[in-house]
DNA sequence: CATTTAACCTATCGACTTAATAGGAAATAC
DNA sequence: GTATTTCCTATTAAGTCGATAGGTTAAATG
């Protein structure tokens, strides 16, 4: 299951790339519009903006506006960012990988390979789609 | 993330495909061998015994065997019961859906279709490998 | 029949995570 | 200089997860 943070802030960046007007998008519009908290998607924000997807501008007529065209976004970028690991088991995971602490040796684990599958099938959609697909 | 429920479940249930002897193996052995807590993994295996995957014999010689041939078990079976829902959003889960509390519509949703991409594929993987295939 | 073995059952606990909230500081427009 | 909006830190309530504890029940064995 993703988590809200995550939901949150692709749906926000959905928002954000419906507009396609040159003033920025304020929080508390894409809160209210999407049914979500104000404070909880302030923080998703400035997470997205610290890590060079967003730009942000202070003060009246402020608010939040994508760096980048929606369809040089792909999805694997956020999820990584927002939720961490896509892979099911750290093992298998490309960006965030960890060994396991029960397994003695990846070989020897028995769902190795097919969540190894699973990542990469996985992976397969979130790499193709971009933020633009989500409008 | 997967739940260590379900890792340490469907490594059980590879340990006793591998055993194709008539004698069950205890859960206390597969602990060992597996790197798993007794208590916990014994919680596991009666979840599966329930749910009529595994078998039981109490008192010496006892253990757990597998009441299906390994390739008749495909792992979404095994993930749904231990794990839950296979989607990454409640609301494109088909045994257990519920509809998202911050979502208006599903049609307005903007993450909806990738979703249901993503559960597509993983689904893909899970429905065409079994137990069998973890050996 | 007594003893051992291993499944079965219930309850609880500590650690961690998540989503949300609170309260303000800094910057910008007017 | 006032209103607006982002930015930052801290805290909390609730929930989940993995593990643990302490037994009861059923089966095999001598």
């Amino acid at each position: 299951m993703l988590s809200k943070r995550t939901k949150y802030g692709l749906k926000a960046l959905a928002a954000l790339a419906r507009t396609n007007s040159r003033t920025p998008l304020q929080s508390s519009t894409i809160a209210r519009d999407e049914g979500i908290s104000v404070k909880f998607l302030e923080s998703i924000m400035l997470n997205l903006r610290k890590a060079g997807y967003l730009g942000a501008k202070k003060g009246k007529g402020g608010g939040y506006y994508l760096m980048q065209d929606p369809k040089d976004i792909p999805l694997t970028d956020i999820i990584r960012l927002l939720e961490g690991p896509i892979a099911l088991v750290p093992c298998v995971s490309l960006n965030y990988y960890e060994p396991c602490d029960d397994c003695r040796s990846e070989e020897s684990c028995s769902i190795h390979r097919v969540m190894l599958k699973v990542r990469d099938s996985m992976l397969d959609v979130f790499r193709t789609h971009t933020v633009a697909d989500l409008i």
